[in-house]
DNA sequence: AGCTGGCACTCTGGTTGAGGGAGTGCTAAT
DNA sequence: ATTAGCACTCCCTCAACCAGAGTGCCAGCT
């Protein structure tokens, strides 16, 4: 079973090539006869036959019945991937939509959405984009509004324009005048900061000799500090062309197909599949069970990080069968990732 | 094809009621014999067989085929649900959870969250409940933050937590200082006023002699007027559950659930047929093609709108194959959407 | 030694036909 | 008006069968 490149020759090599690339297009067992044909390499069937037995004992094929042609495995997609690939250029139309799709975005939530939506309508299949991560946004403005029971309302604007906000829970009641001087103050100090620099400034000053600092500022800090403090920045993503995969017979299974939705709506799954490909740089690939997830078995999912400034915020990329154009999906995805990662580049200075 | 009341027996009501009652708990068509012992008529099976020949000229059952059993049609449902059915009181233990799942959330968005999941899983459908109109909400706090070319952010609390954000293009550029003091002056001036009547509020004055105002004031109300200005208010709703749908062979076909995803990620059809519910009172219910839209052609809808201090804000309901158990779902989107408008109430007093 | 042609074998998918089951419509009797 | 009886229709399942596709293996060829 040990299917390593160094155990095959360049001949054999060949051939799981072309039947991947048949397989793919065709989406039917590829037999022996075809092989030969499609194969530049003059082979007869029999001798291809001798060339398959010998992949199916490696584990890169596989037949479903003993009179079907050959089909890939999950190692056969994954030597594919890996090391026979020829990446095809992306079409001058495609690229063409992508690029007006992602230009000039207003609003950086917009641009997600436009991004997700182009993965999904140009492949068919389905695509996905995280938001960007919120560690990595600078604080624009915060402020405060009483709620009853020692509760406060946080509101806070992050990279220019996007708001978010929150419900803390404070130890003792703050009147509305209170509340807007702790906001205004901490606008004023933290403004231009990224969200964990504030949240490392803000533990700090706690730890610091807190003589220093009057009644006021200490209120305004250790509200801060509950608003920032990490946990809740559930991290989340646009989905997109969910629907595409019901089309693809592969997937249409009752069972496969819910356990996948399931797993769309549940999210978390998702979510930890992609923050995998975070820290990995260029496009990354989970062919069928690789991902771990039982609801992917039959999907593989080709992601890229997305970077503004150089730093990795976010993730996309497209969920579709195992079966699928690898050689033209990654390229795709990968220079998604790249325009995504400059439609929001801009904006990042303060006022 | 006149299928009113009129036309019809004591006796064939009654058998079309056992029918509608044996079919949705079944699945099966139903044959005269079993209708013969099922209802309390003692009629034989062939006087049986006479009347299911009158129904089926009036179109309220219909034959899949020569010698198959007799199924409700749309007309036969939509008798059955207006004059025929008992209701079923709820399960104890259902409205259990539905209280527990319903009281003293301190998050409205929340409590949609909960009620739409609760929906889901207790009846093993799709679960929908419509965020609770703008309109009807009163204004708490307001403030506009700049950003580039003449474009401003602006942030609106309503009904004392719910942050919302828009942006506005103005005619002129802002200072930070007095987009500050046009939040504060509007802020002090709408507030604990519903969003249309702070809307029509600014309209007036717009229209009114604006001598008397200063040019502050009026900037205000012009911004006022572009964040309020309807139209942008795009509807949404929560819906959980569509996997269970998958379960239903009626439903399970490719295409049908394909068409029916795509509505629900498209949202608008969807939107559409709840806005009817908004304005009828009590649970209203459309069964099949009734709905007008294609995609949910083999699917009924139970909704009731919900209301928050008389006001009808929101409506809520089921989603699920046309076979669905309507006396029970009836009474139990009821209760639901009486309880959501109860768990929502509490929070409408300014401080 | 490696490749190839030939052949028997296996498995699938589609078609056909028969038998059983379920339920109807019609008719004649009550 | 209701019912029993009967012929009829249609569906479903099962089995048998056939054609097609592709394999594995063996023996011969280069």
């Amino acid at each position: 079973m040990a299917n390593n490149t160094r155990d095959l020759n360049e001949r054999s090599l060949q051939l799981l090539k072309t039947l991947v690339e048949r397989y793919i297009s065709d989406g039917q067992p590829v037999g022996s006869r075809v092989l030969s044909k499609d194969s530049a390499l003059n082979l007869s069937p029999a001798t291809i036959r001798n060339v398959m037995a010998d992949l199916e004992d490696l584990g890169l094929v596989h037949s479903p019945h003993t009179s079907a042609g050959r089909v890939p495995t999950v190692s056969g997609y994954r030597l594919f991937v890996d090391s026979l690939l020829t990446v095809k250029p992306l079409d001058a139309a495609e690229l063409m939509r992508l690029h007006q799709g992602l230009s000039e975005k207003e609003d950086n939530s917009q641009a997600i959405g436009v991004a997700s939506r182009l993965l999904a309508d140009l492949t068919k299949m389905a695509g996905v984009v995280t938001l960007p991560r919120r560690e990595l946004v600078c604080l624009r403005h915060i402020e405060f509004l009483p709620l009853s029971h020692k509760r406060v309302l946080v509101i806070f604007v992050t990279n220019e324009q996007e708001v978010h906000n929150k419900i803390i829970h404070t130890d003792k009641v703050f009147s509305a005048s209170e509340l807007q001087q702790a906001g205004a103050y901490l606008s004023a100090v933290y403004c231009g900061h990224s969200l964990d620099a504030v949240r490392a400034a803000v533990l700090k000053e706690l730890q610091d000799d807190q003589e220093r600092m009057n009644q006021a500022m200490l209120d305004a800090i250790k509200m801060a500090q509950l608003a920032f403090e990490s946990g809740d920045d559930k991290e989340d993503y646009v989905l997109t062309g969910e629907t595409n995969l019901m089309d693809f017979s592969e997937l249409s299974d009752r069972d496969h197909l819910r356990q996948l939705f399931d797993a769309f709506s549940q999210k978390q799954d998702v979510i930890h599949l992609l923050d995998q490909s975070m820290k990995a740089d260029g496009v990354q690939i989970f062919i069928g069970e690789e991902s771990g997830y039982q609801a992917f078995d039959h999907c593989s999912l080709v992601t890229s990080a997305y970077s503004v400034n150089d730093q990795v915020v976010g993730v996309l990329g497209v969920i579709g069968p195992t079966r699928m154009a690898y050689q033209k999906i990654i390229p795709f995805v990968d220079v998604t990732a790249k325009l995504l990662g400059a439609a929001l580049n801009p904006k990042t200075t303060t006022p």
